[in-house]
DNA sequence: GACCCTCAAAGTGCATGCAATTGAGGCGCA
DNA sequence: TGCGCCTCAATTGCATGCACTTTGAGGGTC
Protein backbone atom coordinates (compact mmCIF):
# COMPACT_ATOMS: atom_id res chain seq x y z
CA UNK A 1 0.00 0.00 0.00
CA UNK A 2 1.21 3.62 -1.02
CA UNK A 3 2.58 4.82 2.26
CA UNK A 4 -0.03 7.29 3.74
CA UNK A 5 1.11 11.28 4.37
CA UNK A 6 0.51 11.00 8.60
CA UNK A 7 -3.33 11.12 8.01
CA UNK A 8 -5.43 10.09 11.58
CA UNK A 9 -6.67 6.61 10.25
CA UNK A 10 -7.82 6.17 13.21
CA UNK A 11 -11.71 6.79 12.79
CA UNK A 12 -13.56 5.04 10.29
CA UNK A 13 -12.90 7.24 7.13
CA UNK A 14 -15.79 7.18 4.96
CA UNK A 15 -13.86 8.76 1.93
CA UNK A 16 -16.83 8.91 -0.30
CA UNK A 17 -19.00 10.56 2.01
CA UNK A 18 -16.55 13.27 2.59
CA UNK A 19 -16.39 13.80 -1.14
CA UNK A 20 -19.76 13.68 -1.76
CA UNK A 21 -20.50 16.40 0.84
CA UNK A 22 -17.62 18.46 -0.71
CA UNK A 23 -18.90 18.31 -3.75
CA UNK A 24 -22.57 18.87 -2.79
CA UNK A 25 -21.46 22.15 -1.21
CA UNK A 26 -19.43 22.98 -3.69
CA UNK A 27 -22.52 22.29 -6.06
CA UNK A 28 -24.74 24.44 -4.14
CA UNK A 29 -22.63 27.25 -3.67
CA UNK A 30 -21.95 27.45 -7.41
CA UNK A 31 -18.22 26.95 -6.84
CA UNK A 32 -19.61 24.07 -9.79
CA UNK A 33 -21.71 25.25 -11.79
CA UNK A 34 -24.30 23.18 -13.92
CA UNK A 35 -22.79 21.73 -16.31
CA UNK A 36 -19.23 21.53 -14.93
CA UNK A 37 -17.27 18.63 -15.89
CA UNK A 38 -15.95 16.31 -12.95
CA UNK A 39 -13.38 13.48 -14.25
CA UNK A 40 -12.63 10.86 -12.32
CA UNK A 41 -9.42 11.33 -11.89
CA UNK A 42 -8.97 14.70 -10.96
CA UNK A 43 -11.32 13.95 -8.31
CA UNK A 44 -9.38 11.33 -6.90
CA UNK A 45 -6.18 13.59 -6.83
CA UNK A 46 -7.90 16.56 -5.02
CA UNK A 47 -8.86 14.00 -2.64
CA UNK A 48 -5.82 11.96 -2.14
CA UNK A 49 -8.18 9.20 -3.52
CA UNK A 50 -8.29 6.58 -6.19
CA UNK A 51 -10.99 6.61 -8.92
CA UNK A 52 -12.83 3.93 -7.89
CA UNK A 53 -13.70 6.25 -4.42
CA UNK A 54 -14.21 8.96 -6.81
CA UNK A 55 -16.08 7.11 -9.36
CA UNK A 56 -18.27 5.49 -6.24
CA UNK A 57 -19.05 8.82 -4.86
CA UNK A 58 -19.93 10.42 -8.23
CA UNK A 59 -22.63 7.33 -8.96
CA UNK A 60 -24.09 8.18 -5.32
CA UNK A 61 -24.60 12.44 -6.31
CA UNK A 62 -25.97 11.24 -9.71
CA UNK A 63 -28.63 8.94 -7.57
CA UNK A 64 -29.35 12.10 -5.66
CA UNK A 65 -29.79 13.92 -9.21
CA UNK A 66 -27.00 16.47 -8.35
CA UNK A 67 -25.04 14.72 -11.07
CA UNK A 68 -25.27 13.46 -14.56
CA UNK A 69 -23.22 10.57 -15.37
CA UNK A 70 -23.64 9.38 -19.29
CA UNK A 71 -21.74 6.17 -19.98
CA UNK A 72 -18.18 6.53 -20.77
CA UNK A 73 -18.37 10.39 -20.63
CA UNK A 74 -17.35 12.55 -18.24
CA UNK A 75 -19.25 13.31 -15.47
CA UNK A 76 -20.84 16.76 -15.12
CA UNK A 77 -23.13 19.00 -12.72
CA UNK A 78 -26.53 18.29 -13.46
CA UNK A 79 -28.49 20.94 -15.51
CA UNK A 80 -32.21 20.39 -14.45
CA UNK A 81 -34.76 20.98 -17.01
CA UNK A 82 -37.28 23.94 -16.18
CA UNK A 83 -39.90 21.49 -15.45
CA UNK A 84 -37.75 19.40 -13.18
CA UNK A 85 -37.43 22.85 -11.24
CA UNK A 86 -40.87 23.11 -11.11
CA UNK A 87 -41.39 19.65 -9.86
CA UNK A 88 -38.44 19.58 -7.40
CA UNK A 89 -40.30 22.54 -5.81
CA UNK A 90 -43.70 20.92 -6.07
CA UNK A 91 -42.08 17.65 -3.89
CA UNK A 92 -40.00 19.91 -1.52
CA UNK A 93 -43.08 21.97 -0.54
CA UNK A 94 -45.61 18.95 0.31
CA UNK A 95 -42.57 17.03 2.23
CA UNK A 96 -41.66 20.78 4.21
CA UNK A 97 -45.58 20.85 5.21
CA UNK A 98 -45.01 17.63 6.28
CA UNK A 99 -41.65 18.79 8.27
CA UNK A 100 -43.41 21.78 10.08
CA UNK A 101 -47.21 19.74 10.96
CA UNK A 102 -44.82 16.91 12.62
CA UNK A 103 -42.74 20.21 14.49
CA UNK A 104 -45.57 22.52 14.99
CA UNK A 105 -45.79 23.16 18.88
CA UNK A 106 -43.40 19.77 19.79
CA UNK A 107 -39.83 22.39 19.37
CA UNK A 108 -37.61 22.23 22.95
CA UNK A 109 -36.23 25.59 23.85
CA UNK A 110 -32.58 24.69 22.19
CA UNK A 111 -33.99 23.46 19.28
CA UNK A 112 -35.87 27.22 19.04
CA UNK A 113 -32.77 28.59 19.88
CA UNK A 114 -30.78 26.87 17.32
CA UNK A 115 -33.24 28.15 14.85
CA UNK A 116 -33.20 31.70 15.72
CA UNK A 117 -29.27 31.62 15.53
CA UNK A 118 -29.43 30.39 12.02
CA UNK A 119 -31.44 32.87 10.83
CA UNK A 120 -29.46 35.34 12.87
CA UNK A 121 -26.63 34.11 10.79
CA UNK A 122 -28.71 34.03 7.76
CA UNK A 123 -29.27 37.77 7.98
CA UNK A 124 -25.13 38.22 9.15
CA UNK A 125 -24.59 36.97 5.75
CA UNK A 126 -26.88 39.02 4.08
CA UNK A 127 -24.18 41.60 2.58
CA UNK A 128 -21.71 38.94 1.58
CA UNK A 129 -22.46 36.52 -1.54
CA UNK A 130 -25.79 35.92 -3.32
CA UNK A 131 -24.26 31.90 -2.96
CA UNK A 132 -23.98 31.99 0.65
CA UNK A 133 -26.83 33.04 1.31
CA UNK A 134 -28.77 30.62 -0.77
CA UNK A 135 -26.79 27.60 1.30
CA UNK A 136 -28.22 29.02 4.53
CA UNK A 137 -31.32 29.52 3.84
CA UNK A 138 -31.21 26.33 2.26
CA UNK A 139 -29.74 25.05 5.18
CA UNK A 140 -32.49 26.38 7.66
CA UNK A 141 -34.58 24.05 6.14
CA UNK A 142 -32.47 20.85 6.77
CA UNK A 143 -32.21 22.20 10.24
CA UNK A 144 -35.79 22.00 10.47
CA UNK A 145 -35.72 18.92 8.81
CA UNK A 146 -33.41 17.15 11.08
CA UNK A 147 -35.79 18.19 14.45
CA UNK A 148 -38.36 15.70 13.15
CA UNK A 149 -35.61 13.27 14.02
CA UNK A 150 -36.70 11.01 10.63
CA UNK A 151 -34.07 9.98 9.05
CA UNK A 152 -35.66 9.15 5.87
CA UNK A 153 -37.83 12.58 5.91
CA UNK A 154 -33.92 14.20 6.57
CA UNK A 155 -32.50 12.87 3.72
CA UNK A 156 -35.42 13.27 0.80
CA UNK A 157 -35.59 17.01 2.09
CA UNK A 158 -31.96 17.31 2.43
CA UNK A 159 -32.07 16.25 -1.60
CA UNK A 160 -34.68 17.78 -3.09
CA UNK A 161 -33.72 21.39 -1.22
CA UNK A 162 -30.01 20.65 -2.81
CA UNK A 163 -31.47 20.04 -6.19
CA UNK A 164 -33.95 23.53 -5.68
CA UNK A 165 -30.72 25.32 -4.73
CA UNK A 166 -29.11 23.68 -8.41
CA UNK A 167 -31.92 24.88 -10.11
CA UNK A 168 -31.46 28.61 -8.46
CA UNK A 169 -28.41 29.23 -9.69
CA UNK A 170 -29.47 27.71 -13.26
CA UNK A 171 -32.38 29.95 -13.48
CA UNK A 172 -32.58 32.51 -10.93
CA UNK A 173 -31.61 36.33 -10.74
CA UNK A 174 -29.67 37.88 -8.55
CA UNK A 175 -32.55 38.45 -6.08
CA UNK A 176 -32.76 40.14 -2.28
CA UNK A 177 -33.26 37.69 0.33
CA UNK A 178 -34.38 39.72 3.14
CA UNK A 179 -37.74 38.43 2.60
CA UNK A 180 -37.16 35.13 2.83
CA UNK A 181 -35.23 35.35 6.19
CA UNK A 182 -38.49 37.72 7.47
CA UNK A 183 -40.54 34.46 5.93
CA UNK A 184 -37.59 32.27 8.24
CA UNK A 185 -38.96 34.17 11.30
CA UNK A 186 -42.47 34.14 11.01
CA UNK A 187 -42.24 30.20 10.57
CA UNK A 188 -40.33 29.81 13.61
CA UNK A 189 -42.67 31.92 15.39
CA UNK A 190 -45.65 29.87 14.21
CA UNK A 191 -44.14 26.76 14.83
CA UNK A 192 -43.47 28.05 18.85
CA UNK A 193 -47.12 28.96 18.71
CA UNK A 194 -47.85 25.50 17.52
CA UNK A 195 -50.74 26.50 14.98
CA UNK A 196 -50.40 23.76 12.92
CA UNK A 197 -52.72 24.78 9.82
CA UNK A 198 -50.80 28.41 10.31
CA UNK A 199 -47.32 27.09 9.94
CA UNK A 200 -48.10 24.62 6.84
CA UNK A 201 -49.77 27.33 4.94
CA UNK A 202 -46.69 29.62 5.74
CA UNK A 203 -44.68 26.87 4.50
CA UNK A 204 -46.17 26.62 1.77
CA UNK A 205 -46.36 29.86 0.73
CA UNK A 206 -42.90 30.92 1.23
CA UNK A 207 -41.26 28.25 -0.69
CA UNK A 208 -43.75 28.81 -3.19
CA UNK A 209 -42.77 32.48 -3.81
CA UNK A 210 -39.04 31.21 -3.84
CA UNK A 211 -39.78 29.13 -6.64
CA UNK A 212 -41.96 31.63 -8.53
CA UNK A 213 -39.23 34.59 -7.68
CA UNK A 214 -36.63 32.28 -9.45
CA UNK A 215 -38.85 30.40 -12.04
CA UNK A 216 -40.18 33.25 -13.93
CA UNK A 217 -39.98 31.73 -16.94
CA UNK A 218 -39.71 28.75 -18.62
CA UNK A 219 -36.68 30.42 -20.63
CA UNK A 220 -33.37 28.65 -19.33
CA UNK A 221 -30.36 28.68 -21.05
CA UNK A 222 -27.18 29.73 -18.84
CA UNK A 223 -24.83 26.29 -19.28
CA UNK A 224 -26.88 24.42 -21.55
CA UNK A 225 -25.74 22.89 -24.58
CA UNK A 226 -26.08 25.26 -27.55
CA UNK A 227 -28.32 22.66 -29.29
CA UNK A 228 -30.96 22.97 -26.52
CA UNK A 229 -31.06 26.64 -26.28
CA UNK A 230 -31.32 27.27 -29.97
CA UNK A 231 -33.97 24.17 -30.26
CA UNK A 232 -37.22 26.19 -29.21
CA UNK A 233 -36.23 28.86 -32.27
CA UNK A 234 -36.64 26.37 -34.61
CA UNK A 235 -39.15 26.73 -37.43
CA UNK A 236 -41.36 23.21 -37.32
CA UNK A 237 -39.40 20.79 -39.55
CA UNK A 238 -36.29 22.78 -39.20
CA UNK A 239 -34.57 20.66 -36.59
CA UNK A 240 -32.75 18.01 -38.82
CA UNK A 241 -31.17 21.54 -40.18
CA UNK A 242 -30.39 22.26 -37.01
CA UNK A 243 -28.28 19.42 -36.23
CA UNK A 244 -26.01 19.55 -39.07
CA UNK A 245 -25.27 23.35 -38.12
CA UNK A 246 -21.63 24.14 -38.81
CA UNK A 247 -18.85 22.96 -35.95
CA UNK A 248 -19.01 26.60 -34.43
CA UNK A 249 -22.57 26.23 -33.24
CA UNK A 250 -22.13 22.60 -32.64
CA UNK A 251 -19.32 23.52 -30.20
CA UNK A 252 -19.83 22.89 -26.50
CA UNK B 1 -50.80 18.33 -19.82
CA UNK B 2 -48.45 19.50 -22.72
CA UNK B 3 -46.20 16.19 -23.38
CA UNK B 4 -43.06 16.26 -21.38
CA UNK B 5 -40.03 14.89 -23.08
CA UNK B 6 -39.19 11.34 -21.79
CA UNK B 7 -36.90 11.44 -18.80
CA UNK B 8 -33.09 11.49 -19.78
CA UNK B 9 -32.52 9.61 -16.26
CA UNK B 10 -32.20 6.48 -17.93
CA UNK B 11 -28.43 6.63 -15.90
CA UNK B 12 -26.68 3.21 -16.36
CA UNK B 13 -28.38 0.90 -18.30
CA UNK B 14 -25.18 -1.17 -17.31
CA UNK B 15 -24.56 -4.01 -14.93
CA UNK B 16 -24.96 -2.20 -12.13
CA UNK B 17 -28.91 -1.58 -12.80
CA UNK B 18 -29.69 -4.99 -13.52
CA UNK B 19 -28.09 -6.09 -10.07
CA UNK B 20 -30.42 -2.87 -8.23
CA UNK B 21 -33.19 -3.71 -10.03
CA UNK B 22 -32.95 -8.32 -9.68
CA UNK B 23 -32.09 -6.84 -5.83
CA UNK B 24 -35.04 -4.55 -5.21
CA UNK B 25 -37.67 -7.38 -6.78
CA UNK B 26 -36.19 -9.97 -4.75
CA UNK B 27 -36.36 -7.99 -1.14
CA UNK B 28 -40.06 -6.47 -2.05
CA UNK B 29 -41.13 -10.20 -3.02
CA UNK B 30 -39.41 -11.27 0.25
CA UNK B 31 -37.39 -13.36 -1.33
CA UNK B 32 -34.47 -11.80 0.73
CA UNK B 33 -36.10 -11.17 3.88
CA UNK B 34 -34.76 -8.12 6.19
CA UNK B 35 -31.09 -8.96 7.12
CA UNK B 36 -30.45 -11.60 4.83
CA UNK B 37 -26.65 -11.30 4.08
CA UNK B 38 -25.51 -9.66 1.27
CA UNK B 39 -21.75 -10.64 0.80
CA UNK B 40 -19.91 -8.88 -2.32
CA UNK B 41 -18.69 -11.76 -4.12
CA UNK B 42 -21.31 -13.99 -3.87
CA UNK B 43 -23.48 -11.17 -5.42
CA UNK B 44 -20.71 -10.61 -8.24
CA UNK B 45 -19.77 -13.99 -8.99
CA UNK B 46 -24.23 -14.58 -8.96
CA UNK B 47 -24.71 -11.79 -11.65
CA UNK B 48 -21.22 -12.69 -13.62
CA UNK B 49 -19.33 -9.83 -12.41
CA UNK B 50 -16.94 -8.52 -10.01
CA UNK B 51 -16.83 -7.51 -6.67
CA UNK B 52 -16.49 -3.86 -7.67
CA UNK B 53 -19.73 -3.72 -9.26
CA UNK B 54 -22.04 -5.28 -7.35
CA UNK B 55 -20.22 -3.27 -4.29
CA UNK B 56 -21.53 -0.66 -6.64
CA UNK B 57 -25.18 -1.90 -6.64
CA UNK B 58 -24.86 -2.25 -3.13
CA UNK B 59 -23.90 1.21 -2.54
CA UNK B 60 -26.78 2.99 -4.47
CA UNK B 61 -29.85 0.32 -2.76
CA UNK B 62 -28.30 1.20 0.33
CA UNK B 63 -28.75 5.48 -0.38
CA UNK B 64 -32.60 4.09 -0.78
CA UNK B 65 -32.35 2.50 2.42
CA UNK B 66 -33.19 -1.27 1.14
CA UNK B 67 -30.00 -2.15 2.48
CA UNK B 68 -27.56 -1.79 5.55
CA UNK B 69 -23.67 -1.15 4.63
CA UNK B 70 -21.87 -1.14 7.94
CA UNK B 71 -17.96 -0.77 7.49
CA UNK B 72 -16.03 -3.90 7.51
CA UNK B 73 -19.32 -6.05 7.50
CA UNK B 74 -21.23 -7.97 5.08
CA UNK B 75 -24.28 -5.51 3.98
CA UNK B 76 -27.71 -6.65 4.85
CA UNK B 77 -30.93 -5.65 3.63
CA UNK B 78 -32.38 -3.55 5.24
CA UNK B 79 -34.75 -3.42 8.90
CA UNK B 80 -36.10 -0.87 9.28
CA UNK B 81 -37.78 0.08 12.85
CA UNK B 82 -41.05 0.11 13.60
CA UNK B 83 -40.80 4.12 13.75
CA UNK B 84 -39.29 4.63 10.29
CA UNK B 85 -41.90 2.57 8.64
CA UNK B 86 -44.66 4.73 9.83
CA UNK B 87 -42.53 8.22 8.32
CA UNK B 88 -42.12 6.02 5.82
CA UNK B 89 -45.85 5.69 5.13
CA UNK B 90 -46.63 9.50 6.36
CA UNK B 91 -44.39 10.73 3.42
CA UNK B 92 -45.85 8.05 0.57
CA UNK B 93 -48.86 9.41 1.21
CA UNK B 94 -47.94 13.21 0.67
CA UNK B 95 -45.97 12.22 -2.14
CA UNK B 96 -48.79 10.09 -3.28
CA UNK B 97 -51.65 12.58 -3.03
CA UNK B 98 -49.09 15.01 -5.15
CA UNK B 99 -49.48 12.14 -7.56
CA UNK B 100 -52.77 11.89 -8.01
CA UNK B 101 -53.42 15.45 -8.14
CA UNK B 102 -51.65 16.14 -10.69
CA UNK B 103 -52.87 13.06 -12.63
CA UNK B 104 -56.98 14.17 -12.19
CA UNK B 105 -59.02 14.46 -15.20
CA UNK B 106 -55.30 14.17 -17.19
CA UNK B 107 -55.30 10.41 -18.28
CA UNK B 108 -54.86 9.40 -21.96
CA UNK B 109 -57.28 6.53 -22.89
CA UNK B 110 -54.70 4.27 -23.32
CA UNK B 111 -53.33 5.54 -19.62
CA UNK B 112 -56.88 4.31 -18.41
CA UNK B 113 -56.34 1.05 -20.09
CA UNK B 114 -52.75 0.27 -18.43
CA UNK B 115 -53.97 0.88 -15.49
CA UNK B 116 -57.21 -1.35 -15.45
CA UNK B 117 -54.92 -4.21 -17.33
CA UNK B 118 -53.14 -3.66 -14.24
CA UNK B 119 -55.37 -4.06 -11.63
CA UNK B 120 -56.83 -7.11 -13.14
CA UNK B 121 -53.50 -8.33 -13.17
CA UNK B 122 -53.91 -8.04 -9.47
CA UNK B 123 -57.00 -9.36 -9.24
CA UNK B 124 -56.04 -12.50 -10.73
CA UNK B 125 -52.93 -12.58 -8.80
CA UNK B 126 -55.06 -12.85 -5.62
CA UNK B 127 -54.79 -16.67 -4.83
CA UNK B 128 -51.24 -16.55 -5.56
CA UNK B 129 -48.47 -15.74 -3.09
CA UNK B 130 -48.89 -12.82 -0.96
CA UNK B 131 -45.73 -11.80 -2.09
CA UNK B 132 -46.75 -11.69 -5.42
CA UNK B 133 -49.70 -9.52 -4.30
CA UNK B 134 -47.91 -7.40 -2.39
CA UNK B 135 -45.31 -6.63 -5.32
CA UNK B 136 -48.26 -5.67 -7.93
CA UNK B 137 -50.25 -3.50 -5.28
CA UNK B 138 -47.15 -1.38 -5.10
CA UNK B 139 -46.15 -1.40 -9.05
CA UNK B 140 -49.14 0.12 -9.39
CA UNK B 141 -48.68 3.05 -7.48
CA UNK B 142 -45.30 3.22 -9.28
CA UNK B 143 -47.13 2.83 -12.93
CA UNK B 144 -49.15 6.15 -11.27
CA UNK B 145 -45.94 8.09 -10.30
CA UNK B 146 -44.80 7.49 -13.70
CA UNK B 147 -47.50 8.59 -15.82
CA UNK B 148 -46.93 12.40 -14.17
CA UNK B 149 -43.55 11.97 -16.20
CA UNK B 150 -41.86 13.99 -13.58
CA UNK B 151 -38.83 11.61 -13.52
CA UNK B 152 -38.53 13.25 -9.57
CA UNK B 153 -41.85 12.20 -8.40
CA UNK B 154 -41.43 8.83 -10.36
CA UNK B 155 -38.54 8.40 -8.06
CA UNK B 156 -39.23 9.39 -4.89
CA UNK B 157 -42.28 7.34 -5.04
CA UNK B 158 -40.73 4.40 -5.93
CA UNK B 159 -38.50 4.46 -3.45
CA UNK B 160 -40.44 4.94 -0.92
CA UNK B 161 -43.03 2.38 -1.94
CA UNK B 162 -40.33 0.23 -1.93
CA UNK B 163 -39.34 1.02 1.73
CA UNK B 164 -43.27 0.38 2.57
CA UNK B 165 -42.87 -2.47 0.88
CA UNK B 166 -40.32 -4.05 2.90
CA UNK B 167 -41.76 -2.67 6.28
CA UNK B 168 -44.83 -5.24 5.34
CA UNK B 169 -42.86 -7.88 5.13
CA UNK B 170 -41.33 -6.92 8.73
CA UNK B 171 -44.13 -6.25 10.47
CA UNK B 172 -47.70 -7.38 8.39
CA UNK B 173 -49.49 -10.36 9.55
CA UNK B 174 -51.16 -12.53 6.68
CA UNK B 175 -53.52 -9.62 5.02
CA UNK B 176 -55.97 -10.39 2.41
CA UNK B 177 -55.74 -7.14 -0.04
CA UNK B 178 -59.17 -7.46 -1.92
CA UNK B 179 -59.98 -4.30 -0.39
CA UNK B 180 -56.84 -2.91 -1.66
CA UNK B 181 -57.80 -3.71 -5.14
CA UNK B 182 -61.00 -2.20 -4.72
CA UNK B 183 -59.64 1.06 -3.55
CA UNK B 184 -57.37 0.59 -6.64
CA UNK B 185 -60.42 0.56 -8.91
CA UNK B 186 -62.01 3.65 -7.37
CA UNK B 187 -58.96 5.42 -7.61
CA UNK B 188 -58.94 4.94 -11.30
CA UNK B 189 -62.70 6.10 -11.70
CA UNK B 190 -62.09 9.26 -9.90
CA UNK B 191 -58.80 10.34 -11.61
CA UNK B 192 -61.14 9.42 -15.01
CA UNK B 193 -63.37 11.51 -13.20
CA UNK B 194 -61.64 14.50 -12.95
CA UNK B 195 -62.27 14.78 -9.53
CA UNK B 196 -58.90 16.21 -7.59
CA UNK B 197 -60.27 16.81 -4.07
CA UNK B 198 -61.95 13.04 -4.33
CA UNK B 199 -58.94 11.34 -5.55
CA UNK B 200 -56.43 12.97 -2.91
CA UNK B 201 -58.49 12.13 -0.48
CA UNK B 202 -59.20 8.36 -1.93
CA UNK B 203 -55.66 7.83 -1.70
CA UNK B 204 -54.94 9.30 1.61
CA UNK B 205 -57.49 6.93 3.03
CA UNK B 206 -56.06 3.79 1.05
CA UNK B 207 -52.37 4.16 1.64
CA UNK B 208 -53.44 5.13 5.53
CA UNK B 209 -55.52 2.08 5.64
CA UNK B 210 -52.72 -0.01 4.15
CA UNK B 211 -50.62 1.63 6.80
CA UNK B 212 -52.60 0.94 9.96
CA UNK B 213 -53.51 -2.43 8.99
CA UNK B 214 -49.82 -3.59 8.62
CA UNK B 215 -48.42 -1.86 11.26
CA UNK B 216 -50.66 -2.45 14.11
CA UNK B 217 -48.51 -3.20 16.90
CA UNK B 218 -45.12 -1.42 17.80
CA UNK B 219 -44.09 -4.60 18.46
CA UNK B 220 -41.22 -5.62 15.70
CA UNK B 221 -39.51 -8.40 16.50
CA UNK B 222 -38.97 -10.93 13.45
CA UNK B 223 -35.44 -10.50 12.39
CA UNK B 224 -33.70 -8.25 14.02
CA UNK B 225 -30.95 -7.79 16.98
CA UNK B 226 -31.24 -9.68 20.21
CA UNK B 227 -30.10 -7.07 21.67
CA UNK B 228 -33.11 -4.74 20.15
CA UNK B 229 -35.86 -6.98 21.17
CA UNK B 230 -34.68 -7.27 24.05
CA UNK B 231 -34.25 -3.81 24.81
CA UNK B 232 -37.62 -2.53 25.74
CA UNK B 233 -37.40 -5.17 28.49
CA UNK B 234 -34.61 -3.63 30.16
CA UNK B 235 -35.56 -2.25 33.54
CA UNK B 236 -34.50 1.99 33.75
CA UNK B 237 -30.29 1.74 34.04
CA UNK B 238 -29.91 -2.00 33.35
CA UNK B 239 -29.41 -1.21 29.46
CA UNK B 240 -25.31 -1.56 30.86
CA UNK B 241 -25.80 -5.14 32.05
CA UNK B 242 -28.35 -5.90 29.54
CA UNK B 243 -25.00 -5.33 27.04
CA UNK B 244 -22.90 -7.45 28.55
CA UNK B 245 -25.07 -10.70 29.04
CA UNK B 246 -23.03 -14.03 27.76
CA UNK B 247 -22.25 -14.72 24.37
CA UNK B 248 -25.34 -17.04 23.41
CA UNK B 249 -27.46 -13.74 24.06
CA UNK B 250 -25.60 -11.83 21.73
CA UNK B 251 -25.18 -13.91 19.34
CA UNK B 252 -26.85 -12.73 15.74
C1' DG C 1 -12.91 27.92 -46.29
C1' DA C 2 -15.77 23.99 -45.06
C1' DC C 3 -15.93 19.01 -44.72
C1' DC C 4 -14.14 14.56 -43.55
C1' DC C 5 -10.85 11.17 -42.19
C1' DT C 6 -7.38 9.51 -39.05
C1' DC C 7 -5.19 8.88 -34.82
C1' DA C 8 -3.26 9.80 -30.38
C1' DA C 9 -4.54 11.55 -25.85
C1' DA C 10 -7.83 11.51 -22.32
C1' DG C 11 -11.23 9.21 -19.90
C1' DT C 12 -14.30 5.58 -18.45
C1' DG C 13 -15.67 0.32 -17.47
C1' DC C 14 -14.33 -3.26 -15.09
C1' DA C 15 -11.43 -7.05 -12.96
C1' DT C 16 -7.92 -8.20 -9.94
C1' DG C 17 -4.59 -8.02 -6.13
C1' DC C 18 -3.17 -6.91 -1.54
C1' DA C 19 -3.78 -5.10 3.15
C1' DA C 20 -6.93 -4.64 7.04
C1' DT C 21 -10.80 -6.01 9.69
C1' DT C 22 -14.06 -9.21 11.50
C1' DG C 23 -16.10 -13.10 13.84
C1' DA C 24 -16.33 -17.97 14.66
C1' DG C 25 -14.31 -21.96 16.13
C1' DG C 26 -10.59 -24.09 18.88
C1' DC C 27 -7.72 -24.37 22.94
C1' DG C 28 -6.59 -23.63 27.66
C1' DC C 29 -7.98 -22.85 32.29
C1' DA C 30 -10.91 -22.72 36.22
C1' DT D 1 -19.07 -27.62 32.01
C1' DG D 2 -18.42 -22.90 31.21
C1' DC D 3 -15.75 -18.78 30.14
C1' DG D 4 -12.21 -16.18 27.83
C1' DC D 5 -8.35 -15.66 24.70
C1' DC D 6 -6.20 -16.65 20.27
C1' DT D 7 -5.90 -17.78 15.75
C1' DC D 8 -7.37 -18.06 10.99
C1' DA D 9 -10.60 -18.18 7.15
C1' DA D 10 -13.90 -15.08 5.24
C1' DT D 11 -14.80 -10.64 3.80
C1' DT D 12 -14.40 -5.84 3.04
C1' DG D 13 -11.54 -1.30 1.68
C1' DC D 14 -9.03 0.42 -1.71
C1' DA D 15 -5.54 1.05 -5.49
C1' DT D 16 -3.98 -0.26 -9.78
C1' DG D 17 -3.86 -2.14 -14.47
C1' DC D 18 -5.76 -3.10 -18.96
C1' DA D 19 -9.17 -2.72 -22.60
C1' DC D 20 -12.38 -0.01 -24.77
C1' DT D 21 -14.72 4.48 -26.02
C1' DT D 22 -14.88 9.29 -26.79
C1' DT D 23 -12.74 13.52 -27.97
C1' DG D 24 -10.71 16.82 -30.70
C1' DA D 25 -6.72 18.40 -33.37
C1' DG D 26 -4.27 18.14 -37.68
C1' DG D 27 -4.01 17.44 -42.44
C1' DG D 28 -5.82 16.20 -46.92
C1' DT D 29 -9.55 17.14 -50.34
C1' DC D 30 -12.91 19.53 -52.87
Amino acid sequence: MAPRPASKTAIPSDKVGVICRALRRAIIEQALAPGAKLPEDSLGERFGVSRTIARHALGQLAAEGLVELRRNRIAVVATPSWQEARDAFDIRIELERLVVRQLAGKLTKSQIAELNAHVDAEDRARDGSDAVSIRLATEFHILLANMTNSPILVRYVSEVAYRCCLTLSLYSRPHSSECAINEHRAIIAALVKGDEAKVMSLMHSHLDSVASRALVAPAPPRGRDLLDILAPYAEEGESERLVKLPKVVRAR
